[in-house]
DNA sequence: ATTATCTATAGATCTATAGATAATGC
DNA sequence: ATTATCTATAGATCTATAGATAATGC
């Protein structure tokens, strides 16, 4: 009886991570006892201290293993390389669908819902810096914009000013339609929002006309 | 000793409740125990109790004194007056000026914080609903960028998506600039990008110049 | 008399540990 | 032998209440 059999299909550490970031997301950290962990999992609380030493070190694993995430990833392929061969346009449009099935997931938003209760808990713990990290962020799109202004992609905007535009929409639909998982997306609306951004951003760095008069394809 | 002379210089309430958001702004609300909001005051839990009826009416009373907040009164004006009587460009820089100044007070940082962190907490008590609070600043600015591009004060622009690319941005600044109580904000840094946001802006809504090839002064 | 505090404490809940025990893997 | 669980519990902390008492205001 002190130990059950093995049931294949489980994997106690893992179940308590999942469980974990889904409470920690939904009632906050201190908002989540061990207990409730242990209830959630179906073990006791003991059992979660052969795997974990504390509470604290749950949430720097969940944490942790979440890393800087996918988005991140894309940011260091060589993106100008990329935006040239598809165009700057089809570019934008095929990122923008990336970037909202990656912020649609169930995981994401989790993370995203902790982050924003748990930013200074996260940041003094050294697991997590939102705003170096959106500093980051708009560090590198921000040479990707000069580079494409340079190759005439673009226009000739204030790289600083053109992240801004670009960034700031995102996070604002972001907290629209993603930020209460007490509510099923509207992943219509979201994305609605979403090309009224991407189109509207667009009108302001496309090329120029050529002066010649004749209009370049839309 | 039962109950110590009067001190005209405070108010127990009053310090309930500032105390309250600046724990929960700190620590969150399941963060903060009555022992520490009795310790920050400087009075014992039991006496608390005299003024509050428990934890969650605390909150429940910081939330609500702070209200709508002075940003919706502001909305409610006749803003197209006041834009059509000093001109979109300069009403752009004051009202950018005015928001900035009321974001970073002290009491507004906490209130954000606040709110990033419970924000389930607060929809589900009927205190706060963040998303409702922003689709309707939405909604306002939606009608008022209309009229302006009505009355040719802006050029002819789809107002849902120069809504998004106008408060984006703000958004973006906010989170960047204030949303970490443990740092002093940069105040230079924040202005810049905040101008910088609102001069990108206006370029976008501006009305176009006149066909005759005459430029209007900038 | 009323108000605002105090001391003291009940009872719930929380984190964490000790030690027992059954299943697993060599 | 090791691993993953269990039962049981210590000790800290939390919310809330009861009842005493001093200050305040009529």
């Amino acid at each position: 009886m002190a130990r059950p059999k093995k049931d294949d299909t489980r994997d106690t550490r893992r179940d308590i991570l999942d469980r974990s970031l889904e409470l920690f997301a939904t009632h906050g950290f201190t908002g989540s006892s061990m207990r409730d962990i242990a209830r959630a999992v179906g073990v006791r609380e003991s059992a979660l201290y052969h795997h974990f030493p504390n509470k604290n070190a749950i949430l720097t694993t969940v944490l942790g293993e979440s890393g800087p995430g996918a988005l991140n990833a894309m940011m260091t392929g060589d993106l100008v390389r990329i935006i040239e061969a598809m165009g700057p346009q089809q570019f934008l449009r095929t990122m923008g669908e990336a970037v909202v099935a990656l912020w649609a997931t169930e995981r994401e938003r989790h993370l995203m819902r902790l982050i924003m209760a748990e930013s200074p808990r996260l940041k003094q713990a050294g697991l997590f810096d939102v705003q170096k990290q959106i500093q980051s962020v708009r560090a590198r799109i921000g040479e990707v914009f000069t580079k494409l202004a340079e190759r005439g992609l673009i226009r000739q905007v204030d790289p600083d000013a053109a992240v801004l535009r670009f960034m700031g929409p995102m996070l604002l639909i972001r907290v629209i339609h993603l930020a209460d998982l007490n509510v099923t997306p509207d992943m219509a609306a979201l994305r609605d929002d979403l090309s009224r951004h991407l189109d509207s951003f667009w009108l302001t760095v496309r090329p120029e006309a050529p002066p010649s008069g004749r209009r370049r394809r839309a």
